[in-house]
DNA sequence: AGAATTACCTGAGCGC
DNA sequence: TGCGCTCAGGTAATTC
């Protein structure tokens, strides 16, 4: 699924593909995702140019001068960049037609994205403005994260996947940085000290920047795709052994989500 | 306010 | 073969 990483290495092909190229034509094939697709987008975006594309947390953030396209990729969401005039296929739901004859076509079967249309500052639609700090930004330290850790009793993993907490951090991330981190993702969060809480902001940054850049280095030409392969150290990998120390990763749920860890390397 | 739970959605994998 | 079940999980909304 597209997390910070996916989405950011989208956000760069994109960002070269599109920017100054003008949005002939908007196809919706479905009223609805997570949320309804914006009906006015059909009428609005054909005449526009895209003037830049920003991120914030998993959220895309189209400037078309006049206004922001927001789009949120959810769990099995991505954007494919190919030539106009290719038929779609099965849970290919909105494509953007532009003035170079390229298509960008969002494809998503689980309906868990948004795509939505935005006047003013995006920064400040409701999706978006309580969404915590960038974790690849300074505003996201060990200082920040411990003030945020503190008094907090929820488990350090879900306290990593609370966007308001830090943006953009999923469960495939929060399994990797704790496990390079070397804590145990069902700790309190109130239990971090700040030393450990410098050790995991920094090795946050760490895991999404190594991603991002594999995410680059695998650019398939003409294509953009969210998926890229990668290899995780426990994500996915619950019952195997430990690459570390060959003890076998347990399993287990932690606000109904997959945790993968190993008990003789994480404390 | 923080924590826990539910809802949204479809394909894959499984047992029978 | 196919039915019914569970799981995957980001995040908003709802409830406690």
């Amino acid at each position: 699924m597209p997390e910070l990483p996916e989405v950011e290495v989208t956000r760069r092909r994109l960002e070269s593909a599109l920017v100054g190229k003008m949005v002939t034509q908007v196809l919706r094939r479905v009223a609805k995702l997570r949320l309804p697709v914006s009906a006015e987008l059909t009428e609005i975006l054909p005449g526009m140019t895209i003037r830049g594309i920003e991120r914030r947390g998993k959220y895309l953030l189209f400037d078309c001068c006049k206004g922001w396209l927001l789009i949120h990729l959810g769990m099995t969401g991505f954007l494919r960049l190919i030539s106009s005039g290719t038929p779609p296929g099965k849970h290919d739901h909105v494509d953007f037609i532009f003035n170079d004859d390229h298509l960008l076509r969002y494809h998503d079967p689980r309906k868990f994205g948004i795509i939505t249309w935005f006047t003013g500052d995006p920064l400040q639609h409701p999706l978006l403005a309580e969404i915590g700090p960038e974790p690849l930004t300074a505003a996201f330290d060990g200082s920040y994260l411990y003030a945020a850790a503190k008094k907090r009793k929820v488990s350090v993993k879900q306290l990593l996947m609370n966007s308001s907490v830090v943006a953009g951090v999923g469960n495939i991330y929060a399994n990797e940085a704790l496990f390079r981190a070397r804590i145990l993702p069902s700790r309190a969060a109130e239990t971090l000290t700040p030393l450990e809480c410098t050790d995991l902001a920094g090795i946050i940054c760490k895991v999404l920047e190594k991603s991002i850049s594999e995410g680059v280095k695998s650019c398939v030409a003409e294509e953009t795709v969210a998926y890229y392969p990668q290899t995780f150290s426990v994500y996915g990998r619950g019952g195997k052994l430990c690459y570390v120390c060959g003890d076998s990763l347990d399993e287990i749920k932690l606000g109904s989500r997959s945790t993968v860890f190993c008990s003789n390397c994480q404390k």
